[in-house]
DNA sequence: TACTGACACAACGTCTGGTTGTGACATGCC
DNA sequence: GGCATGTCACAACCAGACGTTGTGTCAGTA
């Protein structure tokens, strides 16, 4: 199916008659005819009915003129996400399954009307730093690891989430009926971190988190996937791991786990949108207005930040 | 944007190189390169890199794709809709304000997976009955003015719509207050139904209806539209309509007008749906079992049917 | 170092899709 | 009736898009 033959169409049933289709497309009236019969060929149906003055609609043509119009649309929206100046703002979460995700919905449920691309770079914070300068991405949420004035001329980044951490244990785990624990007392129990890869900037927050407690996190091993781990850990009367507040899991009903937060004082993962001060996306202003709203809302309490918080 | 490009797009984007789509496509790598290259021109940006071990998508590649897959699926949709042998069912509702468009509705609602196309042919029994036989509509529904054996030998006809009455009175009528009222009743009322050219089966109708109850209704007049056609109503002490019970108006909130009952007995609009009986689309069963399901509720009570019904 | 397997570039042929020119047909005016 | 007018369709022609084959380049690998 042609594009062009379908623009022909829908432009075809809104004049009434090929000629003025034809003048509007800056094409002659035979080429207006013949697109139109190349597109009733390729569907095997007559879209209108000839008379000597003018066109109309034959009940195929009135059916197929909705579809045409949206395949149109659909063709406008995909070009408009790419289209350089006037794509959707696109934003890098790093991970679907973690908080800047989570604040991404809310973001969308919120204003609705703005696009958004959410994509995940796959990235550590300065090869995503990196594409922001490039243009590649309006924004990302990552921790950054460098004081502000460290960072590259044009890039801004706001601390806009603070992640709070809940240990996950199973029903068999003697931390299993607290309401909640703090830190100290993870220090007696083992917590395991499967498939944090050495030197990424989770990695080296659990790192320093274990180093200030003296927690024992293991972060190694092998990664079955996220199922495997929630299983395990179900079933276990050892094992327990963190996560963060915010973070999806598919967590199926049959395993019974506990979510305990861990407070007194709460772990923080903090987490800054960076992006390019330069960068005149109106819909970036919108997105930064809204999560500073979102942080207004956070209440008071005894916090533990890692050293580049 | 060439809907072929865009198509192999996507396919290259799920093979991860362009080999592959080139053996699944039948044609050369070089003519996917081609493609590709020349989709990425269009748009203004690269969707892939390249590199000696295949290709990946770049961030503007993974924004374009679900946008890429959505315009295929609606070219699939706008193809299927007119595609002879698997297009949606296409029924003819005569008026999209009158009952059968309300039930097809309904009947939507029920059976949200099945395509429905709902034309509205503007054309009599007898050309609706003549679109159903050559196929342009799989069914239609209509007053059918002739007993069953003499219609045309594969089209079958069912009764499947007893839509019932209504009288449309402002606040200032007489019967503005009743909560029913019996065709006997309306004699000494004028009832005005302008729109309703002669000849047309509804003029039939209501002619009949007027002979056999010594009742007096205009079916001619100048037509302003059902707006202008209610606000009269709603002015006028002595004008009232007829509408069918399931009538569609646009009906502001202002106009405070009373819509009362017609019973003992209640005029019935007899309408049937027409279909070709090889007709062997699958969709037409659901529809002939949906309609009989409703039609079962119908309550017994006192009518009176045109001599046709 | 040579081989393999990936994509890109170049040259060339076919066919799609445009143009101009003309024909068929209905309508409306004289 | 006859003719002008306006519609769309058909035919001939031509440029360019898009396919093919052949070859180049590059990175990973034996």
């Amino acid at each position: 199916m042609n594009l062009d033959a379908v623009r022909t169409f829908v432009a075809a049933a809104d004049a009434g008659q090929f000629q003025d289709v034809a003048a509007a497309l800056s094409i002659t009236q035979q080429a207006v005819s013949k697109r139109i019969a190349a597109l009733e060929k390729d569907l095997g149906v007559r879209l209108f009915t000839r008379t000597a003055r003018g066109t109309h609609l034959t009940v195929d043509g009135q059916t197929f003129l909705p579809h045409a119009r949206e395949l149109l649309r659909a063709e406008a929206r995909a070009d408009a996400s790419v289209r350089p100046g006037r794509r959707a703002l696109r934003v890098d979460v790093h991970s679907r399954r973690i908080a800047p995700a989570v604040l991404l919905q809310d973001f969308h449920r919120a204003h609705p009307r703005i696009e958004l691309d959410v994509v995940t770079l796959d990235a550590d914070v300065h090869a995503a730093m990196a594409a922001v300068e490039a243009g590649t991405v309006d924004a990302t949420f990552h921790a950054v690891p460098v004081a502000a004035r460290h960072l590259p001329a044009a890039i801004r980044a706001t601390r806009v989430i603070d992640e709070h951490h809940e240990l996950l244990v199973g029903p068999r785990h003697p931390l299993a009926n607290a309401r909640t624990v703090t830190p100290a007392q993870l220090a007696d129990h083992r917590i395991w971190m499967p498939g944090m890869a050495p030197g990424t900037e989770w990695a080296d927050y659990y790192d320093v988190l274990a180093a200030a407690f003296g927690l024992t996190i293991d972060l190694v091993g092998p990664v079955f996937g996220n199922e495997a781990l929630l299983a395990e850990i179900a079933e276990s009367a050892q094992l327990a791991t963190l996560a963060g507040v915010h973070t999806r899991y598919l967590w199926p009903d049959s395993y019974d786990l506990r979510r305990i937060p861990v407070r007194d004082p709460a772990p923080i993962y903090p987490m800054s949108l960076i992006w390019r001060d330069d960068n005149p996306h109106p819909a970036l202003r919108a997105l930064r207005d809204f999560l500073d709203s979102r942080r207004a809302q956070t209440p008071d309490e005894e916090v533990w930040l890692p050293p580049w918080g």
